[in-house]
DNA sequence: TCCATTTGTCAACGATCGTTGACTTTCTAG
DNA sequence: CTAGAAAGTCAACGATCGTTGACAAATGGA
């Protein structure tokens, strides 16, 4: 087995993160389709041809920057009564620090045309966002794990939509504290409240 | 001025309104870009130059398939312990009932990429959802009516999100009664609720 | 220094798209 | 019946896109 590389920043690294970045930035801000390979090479100040040298086609370099983590916090069943509150807080964390990156801008904004865009949400809610959920839910019943988390995750994504993608004006100027005190309650209903059949 | 003409089903109309509806189909299916004109006269049985010929181009196609009346019904302040379930019902009508189109998917299918989708959605907010929520809310304070609206609107499109454009399977398995049962009290609580500065 | 590997440039390919104009067929009014 | 308008067909245009291969420049170890 070879050496894995440990130090290697060579001249090849650094492009290969500056058409990263660039195509992180233009697929976040355009969709899939609306950032051509040819846009991205010109923001990274590179020939297109390279693009595509670096990674093999513009569906491997979309996988490459549509990478997301979304470092959840893990509800421990201790703070029950917090989960909602915890929940948004940590959403516009990831949505308007500038360290979370772009990332799931990336994925929502083509997730309506693009299919593995879609396939690679649903993922995320199934491998970040059900698990985390389903700690504090009724052990006991997954499905009804899974049913919070989905509902969980339509009042977040609802959120992102209108405030990051379709700026609509009174969600985008909505506080941060007026975002938590309001949305928080819910997703707090959501994943302890006791429900329906 | 001429007649308007009351009675024209000329077999001009009839291609027009075979093209609309093939369009509408493929726009709600497949987005702004993913639709091809050349797509939607196949689908009409037509050459695509008639597509051309009957709407002058493509942005003027989706421009007519995109119009869509939310027929929401007015909240009269005397039911305001129920606006959250009349809301939801009406939005189950709206994206099942195939009587309502697939108007709402058209626009929100397309809005994360298609500037003029997102404006029109934008439009459909601040003429149609707003004034229904600003009817119940306190009619002293416009700027808390669009924050109600705001929220709801996160709601419902987070729900038609995950629901019928993403199809987040525990969001898709919700019956029409756990729809109405979850996401009804958040909806109430948005338009009527006591909450923050 | 020399040479092989890496890194980058350039022009072009085939495909798809929206759109156009010339042409033919079909329908209908007088 | 016939002339003219309406409806429809066909081939092609220019543009953009992802992708490729041939070639030049730069780099770095021997």
């Amino acid at each position: 087995m070879t050496e894995n590389q440990p130090k290697k920043p060579s001249k090849s690294d650094r492009t290969r993160a500056q058409i990263l970045k660039a195509a992180r930035l233009l697929f976040a801000e355009h969709g899939y389709d609306g950032a051509s390979i040819r846009d991205v090479a010109a923001h990274a100040s590179i020939d297109p041809a390279m693009v595509i040298r670096y990674f093999r086609s513009k569906d491997e370099l979309f996988a490459r920057a549509a990478v997301i983590d979304l470092q959840l916090p893990a509800l421990r069943v201790l703070d029950r009564n917090a989960v909602g509150e915890t929940l948004i807080r940590r959403f516009l964390e990831i949505w308007e620090s500038p360290a979370s990156g772009p990332g799931m801008a990336i994925l929502l904004r083509s997730a309506t045309s693009n299919e593995f865009a879609a396939e690679k949400l649903r993922d995320v809610f199934g491998n970040q966002v059900r698990p985390v959920v389903a700690a504090v839910a009724d052990p006991a019943d997954p499905a009804d794990a899974g049913r919070r988390a989905g509902l969980v995750s339509s009042q977040l994504l609802g959120l992102a939509m209108c405030r990051y993608l379709l700026r609509l004006p009174p969600v985008v100027a909505l506080s941060h504290d007026e975002i938590i005190q309001n949305i928080g309650p819910t997703l707090q209903r959501y994943v302890v409240g006791e429900d329906v059949s």
